[in-house]
Parts: structure tokens; sequence; C-alpha cells
DNA sequence: TGATATGTTATCTT
DNA sequence: CAAGATAACATATC
């Protein structure tokens, strides 16, 4: 599922591809992929490619906004000219050996931009949560300002985790995952940055020690870096690939996401799973607390 | 075949 | 009323 580091390295692909490119068409094969009218972009170039939390924001040259949000199996693909044939659709994307060499639409892909130089963007997206809005700036804004600071920028302070986790009793990993309260961090993520720091996914916010949390916040930019270092988790069952089609490489520098049963590699402890909130948590219990 | 997985939001419950 | 819990969304896989 394309969290932070996901989201960031497609933006980063996307960026050096479609700046500067004229929006010539959109079709919309799922009205639900696609919200907003098509006239409104048609014609404009693209200024820019930019993330807030998970989201991706394609700045347009009328003063509008491009937002997409890929919810757990959406794709962004950069498609050359010419590439029609329908691809297979695990070709180039977990599974397959290598990436494919003409990335077409497949049956899953839910919205197509053309540009003005025949190269397509395509949004494919499995179980069509997620979608393509269209917004002016004023609504962008608003939107943006629902999420909680960007963990990578400099308002994450020790300061400011100590007053949102003094606040509440939830398990610190929902906390973490949380979007109000940190932007972009999932599912894996916040697995991985509580290994790391040695907390136990279940430990109420409210009862870390002002040195847990420290250790926490050191997690948290390690891990994410380190995750865009390595361009995202493909991991087992997840439709992420980069904009090229292309995995990313940090499912296999997990500690604990899906190794339920393996030998913890610091302590020779078992990875348990666990359920909080409906999801799936691994950790070690005996190095976690 | 029915349970499971999955992020976010809407809707319930406490 | 707010915080917390859970259902809903769509679909493939096991």
């Amino acid at each position: 599922m394309p969290e932070l580091p996901e989201v960031e390295t497609i933006v980063n692909y996307l960026s050096t591809k479609l700046v500067g490119k004229k929006i010539k068409a959109i079709k919309v094969f799922k009205p639900k992929s696609f919200i907003g009218q098509p006239r409104d972009v048609i014609g404009r170039k693209i200024l820019s490619v930019e993330r807030r939390a998970k989201l991706i924001i394609i700045q347009l040259s009328n003063g509008k906004y491009l937002l997409v949000h890929l919810k757990m199996s959406g794709q962004l693909l950069i498609s050359p000219p010419r590439c029609t044939a329908p691809q297979p659709f695990g070709a180039g994307q977990a599974g397959a050996t290598s990436p494919r060499r003409c990335l077409g639409p497949t049956k899953y892909t839910r919205v197509i931009i053309e540009f003005d130089d025949k190269t397509r963007l395509l949004f494919n997206d499995l179980r069509i949560f997620g979608w393509i809005k269209i917004v002016n700036s004023e609504k962008l804004k608003v939107e943006s300002l629902k999420f909680g600071p960007e963990p990578l920028g400099k308002e994450l302070t020790e300061e400011y985790l100590q007053k949102v986790f003094a606040k509440t009793k939830k398990p610190i990993k929902l906390v973490l995952m949380d979007q109000e309260k940190l932007a972009g961090i999932g599912n894996i993520y916040s697995n991985e940055i509580l290994f790391a720091a040695k907390i136990n996914p279940l430990k109420p916010a409210d009862q870390l020690k002002d040195q847990e949390i420290k250790v926490l916040r050191d997690s948290i930019i390690k891990i994410l870096l380190k995750a865009i270092k390595y361009k995202g988790s493909s991991a087992a069952d997840e439709q992420y690939v980069q904009a090229n089609g292309q995995k990313g490489s940090f499912q296999n520098h997990f500690s604990v996401y899906q190794k339920e049963g393996e030998k913890c590699r610091k302590c020779r402890g078992i990875i348990k799973r666990s359920k909080l909130g409906g999801r799936s948590s691994f950790y070690c219990e005996k190095c976690q607390f």
C-alpha cells in the first residue's frame, strides 16, 4: 500500500517527466475514479508535481490542481506513445521477474490522461478506492490543513510528539498512523518504525517516556528515509510499483512486516502478529516493550 | 466458498 | 460532545 515513501518515489519520478507537458485529453473508464470536469483542465500545462501526506498534488497552469490518492491499490504509470496492447496485469509488477518493456493500459486502468506529446499517465486501481480529483487552491488548502506535520519536515519535534502522545491512551501504532497527527505513515512503516524504536505497538501513547519518544522520532526519520532510498516497498500482494513500472525494494529490508513466525533479527525472539484497529500488527514481543 | 486484506471516511457506541 | 470502535467501500486470493 502506498505510504509516504512510495508516494514520494512516484512524485519524484513524475515531476521529472510531466512538468511542462500540456493535457490533451482525459479518458475516464470508472466515474468513481475521477471527480470533476475534465474540460476544466484540458489544454493546461503541468507546473509541478508534489506530495503532501499520501496525496499527490499536480499543479496546473490555470490555478487548478489534480489531486491523486492511490489508497491501497492505485498506480500511476507513464505510458509511452503507441503502447496500446493490453498487458497482463502481473507483468512488471509484484511477482514478475522484469519490468514491462511497454506499459500499456490494463483491465484495471480507470483513467488515462493524455498529453500533447502523446505520452500518457495511466491511473490503475484494482480496488477502485483511489481517486483523481480536480480542486482549486482554496480546496487544496483545506485538504492540506487536515494533515498533521510531515514526518521529514522540521515541524516534527520531540516536543510536538510529547504533546500529541500525552493526550491519548490509544495504542502508539494507531497514533503513528493517524494522518491528523502525523502525515503519511501507514501500516507497513508504523510496524517497522516501532520495531526500530523497540516499542510495543499496543503501548498506550501517553505511557511513552521522553527517552522513548526521542528514539521513536529518530526511528521515524531513519526508516522513512531508508524506504525512500530503496524506492518504497512492493510487498507480497501489493500493487505498488514506481511510475516506470518497476518494483521498489524496501520489502527486502523488512524486520517485522509480514514476518509472522520468523526469528527476530535482533534477539532470536519470534515475530508475533495481532490485530489492531482491524489491521495486522507485526512485532517482536521479546524486544519491543 | 467464505474469510482476509487494505486506507480512509462515515457512522455507530460509549 | 468527544473519543474510540467499527462498518463500508471493491476485489483478488487463499
